[in-house]
RNA sequence: GUGGGCGUAGCUCAGUUGGUUAGAGCGCCAGGUUGUGGUCCUGGAGGUCGGGGGUUCGAGACCCCUCGUCCACCCCA
């Protein structure tokens, strides 16, 4: 065993893996970078403030959160998402609105690890704010659709729901209380420790004995404002002009308090354990007020690496690249040939790689296979005395001896034919 | 954080009621083939049996603790 290991949660990303997630993030750039959303980084870690404006009864923050005090006394934490750093970004810039802006990158939450779901994690998403347009809610759907279509999954399932404004959102609050307060004796323990929490959480539970109280739960757009409603329906028929298909979820509320009107949730139906979230997101508006910025609605979504990929290799699609080089020099003089005939290669937009050591012929040619290069190039004594190289198809097998000369010509002629 | 399953070579796993020097397949290295890979044959390297303590004449197997991982709850991506 080795004396160190990974801490817990956190793993490395080794080939051929990390370059699926490479491709990853690719596509889901090239998908939102169609639609106008650019690129930002913001930093891996900010003011403990910053995430506590996400909310008090956000799990997420009280219970999850990796902060800690640096050499100068600030307390700062590891993002737990990118919500927060983004509409910080926004009060401290000032950027024209609408500010369309995606990001990738990793996450930090001190949870107890299971598949799918890591202390460190990946998401990629968008954000877009200041346009308070329902057609604004359902581009923001519709790209995120669009993006598990580019990878060509299909068993993704789209829940929608609103929470109404930040009113509605705690009278709603408020009538739950009551309901569930009165059926108290039909929930779990657990459900009863939530409702003393968040009474809106309760309705998450995915324990059976409170299915049923939670089934007859008041459902939250009969105590939202008509303006809310509005919005929604708006929305709704948005969705339906794109074709995009969507069941309205009144149960759905999601854990991140900042939550406002319209929220959203993908799973995907090819996965069967807790990990079946593989994307969500809704409106928030408020979170840039309470970052002290101007009253500025926002919506955005996130998606999970992990869990979108587990998705992909459950509807096997979106395989990892295969990486090749496209020629591999075997060099049985002394090295030094494929030291400088790769350099060259490289200098001319080739692609090739050699092997070290000195090794034998057949563990050069082994290698020149596991390579998975189309062409060897190989020098040996011969090839020396007579300026040549013997250029050797790997498919075929079949080989032919070159002047050392043209060698940039002939590998070209090579590949084009290949 | 709560409860449960599982930790044996790089990987996937065997390992009889505790009993000599812990095995296989794949992978890796070398040779067969002193100039040729993908097939085949032969050989080799690689393990403090997750870690610590205990029971025993004897522990990979049993007990305790611990760490890791997986599953459910929780939470969410």
């Amino acid at each position: 065993m080795p004396e160190f290991k990974t801490s817990p949660g956190t793993r490395d990303i080794l080939a051929p893996h990390s370059g699926r997630w490479r491709a990853f993030q690719d596509v889901f750039a090239h998908t939102v970078e169609a639609a106008g959303y650019n690129f930002i980084i913001p930093p891996m870690f900010e003011d403990l403030d910053v995430f506590l404006r996400l909310g008090e009864t956000t799990e997420v923050v009280t219970k999850e959160m990796y902060d800690f005090h640096d050499k100068g006394g600030r307390h700062v934490a590891l993002r737990p998402e990118q919500t927060a750093g983004v509409c910080r970004a926004y009060v401290e810039h000032r950027p024209i609105t609408p500010w369309k802006v995606w990001y990738a990158g990793p996450n930090f939450r001190y949870e107890k690890p299971q598949q799918g779901r890591y202390r460190q994690f990946d998401q990629v998403g968008v954000e877009a704010l200041g346009a308070d347009d329902p057609l604004l809610d359902a581009e923001v759907i519709a790209l995120a659709a669009k993006f598990y279509a580019d990878l060509g999954l299909k068993k993704v399932h789209l829940s929608v729901n609103t929470l109404g404004d930040a009113g509605d959102r705690e009278q709603y609050s408020q009538i739950l209380l009551k309901y569930f307060s009165a059926h108290e004796k039909d929930l779990t323990s657990e459900s009863r420790a939530t409702l003393a929490r968040n009474p809106l959480r309760v309705l998450d539970s995915k324990r059976e004995p409170d299915q049923k109280v939670i089934a007859g739960a008041p459902a939250i757009r009969e105590s939202i404002s008509e303006s809310a409603n509005q919005h929604f329906d708006a929305v709704l028929r948005a969705l339906d002009a794109l074709n995009i298909s969507y069941e309205i979820n009144n149960r759905l509320v999601r854990g991140l308090d900042y939550y406002r009107r319209t929220t959203f949730e993908f799973t995907s139906l090819a996965l069967d354990a807790a990990h079946t979230a593989i994307g969500g997101g809704g409106r928030y508006d408020g979170l840039v007020e309470a970052l002290g910025g101007p009253a500025t609605p926002g919506i955005g979504f996130a998606l999970g690496l992990d869990r979108t990929l587990l998705a992909c290799d459950a509807e096997n699609t979106f395989v990892a690249p295969t990486t090749a080089v496209q020629i591999f020099v075997v060099d049985t003089v002394d090295g030094g040939h494929a030291h400088e005939l790769c350099h060259l290669l490289r200098q001319n937009g080739i692609s090739a790689d050699r092997a070290y050591d000195l090794r034998s012929i057949k563990a050069q040619m082994k290698s020149a296979d596991r390579s998975a290069a189309s062409v060897a190039l190989i020098i040996g004594s011969d090839e020396v005395q007579n300026s040549t190289i013997m250029l050797r198809k790997m498919g075929s097998g079949e080989q032919y001896s070159i002047a050392h000369k043209d060698v940039i010509g002939e590998v070209l002629k090579a590949l084009n034919v290949k």
